[in-house]
DNA sequence: TCATTCACTTGATAATTATCAAGTGAATTA
DNA sequence: TAATTCACTTGATAATTATCAAGTGAATGA
């Protein structure tokens, strides 16, 4: 791994305050693989062999049952995931595939249970981690409760307005068919439900969307910070 | 408190391992309040001043968005709730009121962050319930978003007939109105999700609901270990 | 260059779910 | 006992969402 990418793991709250020896040892026995996209990497129902952090590319964790498929998260480096799984040394409930070519970092379950026995600032770490995750979850519940398919699709667009520099302007960060299972509908519902939110100024031109009527969709969206702020 | 209530509240994962001095000093500051059903004791967005544990009753944790409101989870004793926004002290990001009469003990949360920055086992306490925690979250966000209705309360009915003792019998420990919200459907589709599962062998007299074709239910719930079995 | 693939869109229709409005019957209360 | 409340059910209808079947147009590849 590169010098740099062994920084940007090293910032990720979960390893930021580690003892430096701890830190040291875990990235000495971690290995870094890359995929090419649409590669399989977990499945759901096997035990829980490592702890993965996406360091370049990104990682779509989804779930299967009844024949039916959803899009769970999408996950952007630097960040971790699966990692309540490995905590409990249970069998990982999502799978997950690489969307593009990516590089993952993999640390065997067993040292990350070995570093939390010894540093408490591990532990700490976690504790966070997992209540940020935790919220997040709920979060996605809510939003997935409370609101229509045309209402989180709006909500989606607005955040990532937001997260992308408030210019108006956003490029979607996933194909759509992954974003419609984000949004909990059927990639024919999402065409529809941008459809739906073109007079609200709502442009749509493959991946780049411009939002020319912001207070109409927020008055649309009814955006929620209790729902919407990732920070809270 | 009772020496038993004491006894139960020290039972629970979150405290079974803690140091005993610690676990004095909390139940030395903690008080336990009675209330009458139907009482709000959090409002989503408020900040976490305690962390909350049903003694005896049941409370609803619920939120409101738009104008809308469901059923998040409905937690029995013995049992905490909003661990993750105490953790994190922050706003709580789900109301909760009692749906019966009932007792809960509050703990300060900055009791709660002053013995975690002392007492390992609880650090480790924590991890394990917050991952479980999350787990649980993540198998109802599969149920939402690969079941329809019907299969959603036909997994539900088969996983309450487990809990109460695999009898063929079980009683809905909560109103039909509250087991909608848990559901995700409005209560007149709880009441014809029921009509349609009549053919699979589901009698239902108020409360009590009896399971007389298991076969039959199973085949139309498929039930999946990895969003129904709580223990994985 | 032409065929093919692929992501996305559109249309028609069906299934699912929600809403509004009564209705029922048991339990509570005057 | 009669009135009232309340939880739940049922019916009619509307809104939302999914499914199936083409269609489009850009990108890939022979």
């Amino acid at each position: 791994m590169r010098d740099g990418d062994q920084t940007l793991v090293r910032k990720l709250r979960l390893f930021a305050d580690m003892e430096e020896d701890n830190f040291a040892d875990l990235m000495q026995i971690a290995y870094l693989q890359s995929f090419p996209r649409q590669v399989q990497l977990i499945t759901e129902g096997e035990p829980a062999d490592f702890l993965h952090i996406v360091v370049s590319g990104a990682v779509e964790l989804f779930a299967r049952s009844n024949g039916r498929e959803t899009t769970m998260e999408v996950v952007r480096p630097v960040a971790t995931f699966i990692l309540a799984a490995v905590l409990k040394d249970a069998v990982y409930l999502m799978s997950a595939r690489t969307l593009e070519k990516s590089s993952v970092l993999l640390i065997p379950a067993e040292n990350i249970r070995a570093v939390m026995a010894r540093d408490r600032h591990f532990d700490k770490a976690i504790i966070t981690e997992l209540a940020s995750r935790y919220r997040a979850v709920v979060k996605a519940q809510k939003d997935l409760k409370l609101r229509t398919g045309v209402e989180r699709l709006a909500n989606y667009l607005l955040r990532q307005e937001i997260e992308q520099g408030g210019t108006g302007q956003l490029v979607l960060p996933v194909d759509k068919r992954t974003l419609a299972g984000r949004l909990g509908m059927t990639p024919e519902n999402l065409s529809r439900a941008f459809g739906t939110l073109k007079p609200y100024g709502v442009e749509v031109d493959g991946a780049d969307i411009g939002l020319t009527k912001p207070d109409d969709l927020v008055r649309l969206a009814k955006p929620n910070p209790l729902i919407d702020d990732p920070d809270i």
